[in-house]
RNA sequence: GGAAGUUUAGCUCAGCUGGGAGAGCAUCUGCCUUACAAGCAGAGGGUCAUAGGUUCGAGCCCUAUAACUUCCACCA
């Protein structure tokens, strides 16, 4: 039984029970079916924190498209979504709530912290889950994983210790970023580079020989408590005398070397830099060099360490530095105070500034991972869409920089290694399985404390979803996945780190194209974020315009790469389409007769069938191609335009006179209408699920209960008929062109006009008389091969037709010639034009044969416009 | 300091391998034509940032310049 299709676009009415239906149904499973290809994509996996936001929006979107199209065409299409637990971010968010209950981590201890953490994942980790269902993302919810559930743990854990076994991740001290409100080490790319205003304060350090002071310059004057020498450059003339000698440290009673190191920029500051290896990355470099002690200055939480603080011991830095600089003033060292605009590295998550710290963590070693995933991009065997961002990635992963994975965090992954307790023994086990006790020596171990970056787990993502390290059937079928698709500001993070691991670990790509969309931005072009309050929540714009306006809206005029602003009209306007398709379909429906069953184009096919097919065919292809190569937007452009430009606005108004007519020629629109709009429906499924299952539910003849599950169109040369699509644009011409007059001479549609063409197509336009009637207000309408222009009429030129049409006084004889001779311009220009071009020697011998037929052909339609136009000077002359 | 992107109609943006510039919105004109006023029929509006070059032919390719944006690196 068919449905009865409402009478007003209401998406909220559909949307939601639509989606509960194909859920039910299984739609969204993917089975591994050997007579089918498999397409897979793995959904970048929104933290369990996540709200959706725009970015998602558009990023769940564009992967819906692409799996919705190919399981339409017969590929077992996989859409394996998830969710990332996000150790920072959920972690934070824990410690926050415990906070209002005046409790921390510490107090409760770590196991009953990781309690409170899945009970937080219980109650809101679904969330987002429930978001993406609402913009109607076609996932397989059975397979749906989590970046720590049991398999994806194993996989870590084995990653872990192969990793660790090749040699390529070591425990070692070294300079990271320490966030003091995170109280965790973070990795490179999470530390974000902001400029701010600070100052330089220049110092006096006094030679211990007490021949006099070096003059220094410092940006953070608090981590002289951690300086182990003075630096020079080598070649700097001024400070030659001084090489070797001891200086007082000031605020202690520490001495230390003045040493030379080609490090030191000469021009910058007083030449003479402060050597703090324990909170400087550079200072770090110079310190292994020059042998210097590494001297920690700062506890997690940026409070100065008792060990070295003396006074300023338990101060915060900064308060410890404006009393260091007092100190220092009282004691004359303080020379002067410049300010000074400095990058200072901020945490990317909470914004606190960072502190460098020497500090022992686990890394892994990425030389010689990054090369095959260096290679495998420069050979083309895996392909970002679009090409340029192959660039930002390869540099990266060519000056790629060890990676500290260790997090001070518990919610995450614990790093499996055992840490031997007897001293003598000192063994570190990494171990898939618990253990207590060393296997070297029997004594008792101690498990890290630490647990692993959660791009860790994410970087596994393509195939720890499908069992690695397991050969389950479904890392042999999904596997490599077919597209990535993700926003350009996670390449480094998560794109990068994806491919290297799929490479090392599974000897094979992640995935063979990655396509990269940008951002969503505000109407004034600014980042949507939660500080500026300027971010639009999708679900409010779908509970308004429905998921279908939203996803339409997000694809359309958006090419891959680039960012998008974000207007409210936007959606109106797909909205309004949508309107569009819907009233569309009514017209179709209120039109059949009760039995229509299946469509069925019949032999015989008027002439404007076979341009409407013809078009619509052409529209397969595009569509299809365009899709191809990930030209989203230009495929759904290529649907609208035909949906409303072709199809609605001219096709259904020509089936009007036939419906009424009654008889074989309405039973042959009808059919027309039904086989087009199903295949309309068909091409935009992906792009709006909702409206099209809707209305294909309550269209006659369908092949399938669900769109979801039907059949993608495909070219058909049947289809094609070049000559009868030519010819009808004949017809289409000259109703436009008699349209144009009519409006200029403000003749009211409704009002009738005699029409005497002259063709030489005549039996066209006498075949095509109904739709002059409707179209162009044609009242008495003759077809003649040779007609006069008469005073009183206004005369119609087209490359295929003089139309004339008695308007009485509404034609001014002066004018018309006027028009007429305007119109004759152009055409004397047209020919001008295209006869150089034409006379062109260069051209006709260069240009290939197809163009040179278009010019000529071309050519000819301007030359006999300009025929007509000049016979009908000279009848009204 | 290094790299990338953008610059096309008043606004937001398309324009795929080079063949006389497009859409939506906005503006103006006329229409409640029995699917749709969330609509229909029309109109106006662009030296495709600038200067060179390659080519028979450049919005598209090359070089330089300018403005804006982003990413990377980060000098104490």
């Amino acid at each position: 039984m068919r449905k009865e299709l409402a009478k007003t676009y209401a998406p909220k009415e559909f949307e939601d029970r639509i989606y509960h239906n194909w859920e039910e149904k299984g739609y969204f499973h993917a089975e591994i079916d050997p007579k089918k290809k498999p397409y897979t994509i793995v959904i970048p996996p929104p933290n369990i924190t996540g709200q959706l936001h725009m970015g998602h929006a558009l990023d769940n979107t564009l992967q819906d498209i692409l799996i919705r199209w190919r399981r339409m065409q017969g590929y077992s299409a996989l859409w394996l979504p998830g969710t990332d637990h996000a150790s920072i971010a959920t972690e934070a968010k824990i410690v926050g709530k415990m906070k209002e209950e005046g409790l921390t981590k510490e107090q409760i201890g770590r196991e009953a912290f990781l309690e409170r953490a899945w009970d937080w994942k219980r109650e809101y980790g679904g969330r987002i889950v429930q978001q993406l269902k609402k913009l109607g993302s076609s996932c397989d919810w059975e397979r749906e994983r989590f970046t720590l559930d049991e398999g994806c743990s194993r996989a870590v854990q084995k990653v872990f210790m192969d990793l660790y076994n090749k040699g390529l991740i070591y425990h070692g001290v070294r300079m990271i970023n320490w966030c003091p409100n995170c109280r965790t080490s973070i990795s490179d790319i999470e530390c974000e580079y902001e400029e701010q205003d600070g100052f330089f304060w220049h110092i006096n350090y006094p030679l211990s020989d007490g021949s006099g002071f070096v003059q220094i310059a410092t940006t953070r004057p608090e981590t002289l408590l951690g300086d182990s020498a003075l630096a020079v450059n080598p070649a700097d003339e001024r400070y030659k005398d001084i090489v070797g000698k001891m200086v007082k440290l000031p605020l202690t009673d520490r001495e230390i070397p003045v040493i030379a190191d080609e490090y030191v920029d000469m021009e910058f500051g007083t030449g003479v830099v402060k050597i703090t290896p324990a909170h400087d990355p550079n200072d770090f470099m110079v310190g292994q060099r020059h042998n210097l002690p590494v001297i920690s200055m700062m506890n997690d939480d940026a409070t100065i360490s008792a060990d070295v603080g003396g006074k300023y011991a338990g101060m915060d830095r900064y308060e410890a530095r404006k009393a260091m600089v007092a100190d220092l003033e009282a004691q004359g060292l303080l020379v002067k105070v410049e300010p000074h605009k400095h990058n200072v590295g901020c945490c990317q998550r909470c914004g606190t500034t960072v502190e460098p710290r020497a500090s022992l963590q686990w890394f892994v070693s990425m030389k010689e991972l990054a090369k095959p995933a260096i290679d495998v991009v420069k050979s083309g065997e895996l392909r970002y869409i679009p090409k340029r961002f192959e660039n930002g990635y390869l540099y990266w992963m060519e000056n790629i920089r060890d990676w500290c994975i260790s997090r001070q965090l518990w919610w995450g992954h614990r790093i499996p290694a055992y840490y031997c307790q007897n001293p003598a023994c000192n063994h570190t086990e990494i171990s898939l399985d618990t253990i207590t006790v060393c296997p070297k020596c029997g004594a008792p171990v101690k498990q890290d404390e630490d647990t692993l970056d959660t791009w860790f787990s994410s970087a596994l993502w393509p195939f720890s979803t499908l069992g690695w390290p397991d050969k389950t059937p479904e890392m042999d079928y999904f596997y490599p996945t077919s597209t990535l698709v993700t926003g350009y500001d996670i390449i480094p993070f998560w794109v990068a780190r994806m491919i290297f691991s799929g490479l090392e670990h599974t000897g094979q790509k992640p995935f063979k194209d990655v396509l990269i969309h940008g951002l969503v931005r505000d109407e004034q072009g600014r980042k949507m974020s939660k500080s500026l309050g300027n971010g639009v929540d999708p679900l409010e714009i779908i509970d308004k315009y429905g998921a279908d306006a939203l996803r339409l809206t997000l694809v359309t005029g958006n090419a891959p790469g680039n960012d998008m602003r974000w207007t409210e009209t936007k959606v109106t306007n797909s909205r309004n389409f949508a309107n569009k398709l819907w009233n569309a379909s009514r017209y179709i429906l209120m039109n059949l007769p009760e039995d229509f069953g299946t469509p069925v184009l019949p032999e015989e096919l008027p002439i404007e069938d076979k341009w409407v097919l013809s078009l619509y065919n052409d529209v397969v292809k595009n569509v299809t191609a365009n899709l191809e190569s990930y030209e989203l937007g230009i495929a759904v452009q290529n649907l609208t335009d035909f949906i409303w430009d072709v199809f609605c606005d001219w096709y259904i108004e020509l089936t009007k006179p036939r419906i009424a007519e009654g008889g074989n020629t309405a039973l042959a629109a009808q059919n027309v209408l039904v086989f087009i709009m199903q295949g309309i429906l068909k091409l935009l499924h992906p792009f709006m699920p909702f409206i099209t299952e809707e209305i294909w539910q309550s269209m006659p003849g369908t092949e399938t209960e669900s769109i979801m599950i039907s059949k993608w169109c495909e070219y058909d040369e049947k289809l094609h008929f070049g000559e009868a699509a030519e010819e009808f644009s004949r017809v289409v011409g000259a109703i436009k062109a008699i349209r144009v007059q009519r409006n200029e001479l403000n003749v009211p549609p409704s009002k009738k006009v005699t029409m005497t063409v002259e063709t030489k197509y005549t039996g066209l336009f006498s075949d095509c008389r109904k739709f002059f009637e409707k179209l162009a207000g044609a009242g008495e309408f003759t077809v003649t091969e040779k007609a006069e222009a008469a005073e009183g009429m206004m005369t119609v030129v087209t490359d295929s037709a003089r139309v004339f049409i008695p308007m009485g006084e509404l034609v001014d004889k002066e004018k018309e010639l006027a028009r007429l001779d305007k119109e004759k311009k152009a055409a004397e220009k047209d020919i001008e034009f295209l006869s150089k071009k034409l006379n062109n020697p260069g051209f006709l011998a260069k240009a290939p044969a197809q163009q040179v037929e278009n010019e000529r052909a071309k050519l000819a339609k301007a030359e006999e416009r300009l025929a007509k136009i000049n016979a009908s000077i000279e009848g009204l002359k």
